[in-house]
DNA sequence: TCAGTTACAAACCAGTAGGTTAGTGGCGTG
DNA sequence: CACGCCACTAACCTACTGGTTTGTAACTGA
């Protein structure tokens, strides 16, 4: 309590960090959505082209999960056709260094 | 090719190399095996008791997966009862930095 | 004999991830 | 009319992940 860190507490907590971190980065599709949308905002149907081999259906439900985790946002406007736009969220952000690092792993093991 | 880098090139390592991260990161007890084999070699039975919460099968399962991609390795010894040995690889010891970065990742999202 | 230690494997199952197919709606153009 | 643009949804399907159960083997001790 008194600055002494129990080991299963840190342990719990260390779980409890990387599974919801685990939610946000697996998933065959996500970091490349996450890469896309590094540089700028961009619509779904962009999204679409960039990414032509996700089925329309998964890259809708990722868009999903990562607007409901926190780490995209979506914006909808008023137009027709209509017009959506996606960008990372500012705690979305905070994973693009990780990104790079999950580059330089990928190094070792490929 | 002189230099130059081609974005279609760039962008297909990029895809390799996260895909091939992603398999020694991603699933459920992944990375928690990883963590207790951070600290020193563990024989299996060590492991059952560090992850109470992971079935037998699981956990084998995963362990004969991590050494295969190279994270894990792994060392049998001739007795009775049979005594076998985990450990990280030079390869795994790279991945201990990145288990940090995801903490920090989950901090942002819990 | 039984129960304990150790480290697996096979068979089966439920839930989930990723995918295909068909559909929705409004507008503009040929 | 059909097709294009846009951004979704529902129904159905297959493969995979994580799990339960049952089993294997050798040795030791009560």
């Amino acid at each position: 309590m008194n600055g002494i860190k129990q080991p299963e507490l840190m342990v719990e907590e260390d779980r409890l960090l990387i599974k919801k971190a685990l939610e946000v980065v697996c998933g065959k599709w996500r970091l490349f959505i996450l890469l896309h949308l590094a540089e700028k905002t961009r619509r779904y149907s962009e999204l679409r082209r960039l990414l032509p081999d996700v089925s329309e259906k998964v890259l809708i439900q990722e868009l999903k999960a990562l607007v409901q985790l926190g780490v995209l946002e979506k914006e909808s406007f008023n137009e027709v056709p209509p017009r959506v736009e996606y960008r990372l969220s500012d705690r979305g952000k905070a994973v693009m260094p990780l990104l790079l690092q999950i580059k330089e792993i990928g190094r070792y093991f490929l």
